[in-house]
DNA sequence: CCATTTTTAAAACGATCGTTTGATTCAAAC
DNA sequence: GTTTGAATCAAACGATCGTTTTAAAAATGG
């Protein structure tokens, strides 16, 4: 689905509105009148206030999906059926996440916030799109990691990709709080400085999860 | 502040509430009638909807917090000058406040998912929350890791605090998640083996993040 | 230039929101 | 038993919500 340019306005409209309300608090006359368009606009041109925020998220992922599944294939053919290293496989699931969202050319902080709300919400339209982003990337992902880990027991996984997840979504959800604890020392557009201490926490919590309880 | 009857019963039904539609999504009329009291009893017992969500907060996390500072008091008188175990400074933030919110006694699901989506919330009075909630306790933390971790730059400690509580709130906010992920092979209710896990998670993470760029 | 479709516009829809009012019930104190 | 204050109740407050309707304007294609 291509959009029209009074839909990208009213998505970037509506991911202000919807990261700093949140879903149920976002209000459709806020984004109508930050776009400069009508109230009906939202519900002509996507059908509904939800049918607005699935649009807003495929928009910025689809193509990130697509550039995490191309390195990852990419990396797997040329290791054959080697294990990867665990940081190459985490920084393929952050790095283009965080360096498309975080670039100059276009800082999209209050999508992060946005999207990183709705992955931590409960309504059902919310778990579809949920289900729709990860469908086709997760179990590849979870995979890989699998096999850099040393394929250990289920529940080590399982753990894992819940705490690689609440770390992902907490960084995009709260990114600003990151300037606010650095006393304003760390840069929220150095998305290197971001994704590297990230990549670097996940993999190194993804082993010692591995690891806990190595008698069972 | 002690709670009456009436007050208690209101709390327990705006955990549901607020953890299934967030605090914009939750309705007056749901919790009191959940609560089976009527329309105007929250505004009296409590003065508005954000009065008896910062009240919900306090009930639970104020006598956390306050164990969390006995353990670390403690233990910090037992080793003196010397730094403490990364793990076990991690282990008092982690383990009193998810083995309050999940026992057999009473599982605090809802409230764990509601805490988790208001200190994932911008609105001033939620950021005023979080200050009351942290201003006592976080300083004496960040003290006791940046010594465990031997003082790093403090970059490394913000971005380790970062994603720390990221991964905190995320587990709180997402609890549920984890038995869908796990194909429900991990038990919501293994409180120690969560904390375990994530215990180790954290700890392995914020060594690794003092440990980026060594050079620098 | 006309016919057709697409897009925008103002206005109102019914529903629900958090809060307040004012009367009533209840329990404890004297 | 009377009084006093707290607690509960039904009802309504004004405001805002997402959505729909109806009509005008703009754009498109022949």
């Amino acid at each position: 689905m291509s959009l029209t340019k009074t839909q990208i306005k009213i998505i970037e409209a509506a991911e202000i509105e919807f990261a700093e309300m949140g879903f149920a608090g976002a209000s459709i006359r806020e984004i109508t009148n930050r776009a400069g368009v009508n109230i009906a606009a939202i519900n002509y041109h996507f059908g509904s206030k939800e049918a607005l925020y699935k649009e807003m998220i495929l928009f910025h992922i689809e193509p990130i999906n697509a550039v995490r599944m191309e390195l990852l294939d990419e990396v797997l053919a040329k290791n054959e059926s080697k294990p990867l290293p665990l940081e190459q496989v985490v920084d393929i699931i952050v790095r283009p996440l965080l360096s498309t969202l975080i670039s100059e050319s276009c800082n999209k902080f209050h999508f992060m916030r946005a999207m990183g709300k709705g992955m931590a919400e409960e309504r059902d339209f919310m778990k579809d799109i949920q289900k729709d982003l990860l469908k086709d990337i997760l179990p590849k992902f979870i995979s890989a990691i699998s096999d850099s880990l040393g394929n250990p027991h289920f529940d080590k996984i399982a753990y894992g990709m819940h705490f690689l997840t609440c770390s992902i979504v907490g960084a995009m959800m709260q990114h600003t709080r990151l300037g606010i604890v650095s006393g304003g020392q760390i840069d929220l557009n150095d998305v290197d400085g971001l994704v590297d201490h990230l990549v670097a926490f996940i993999s190194a919590g993804l082993k010692a999860v591995s690891e806990v309880n190595p008698t069972n």
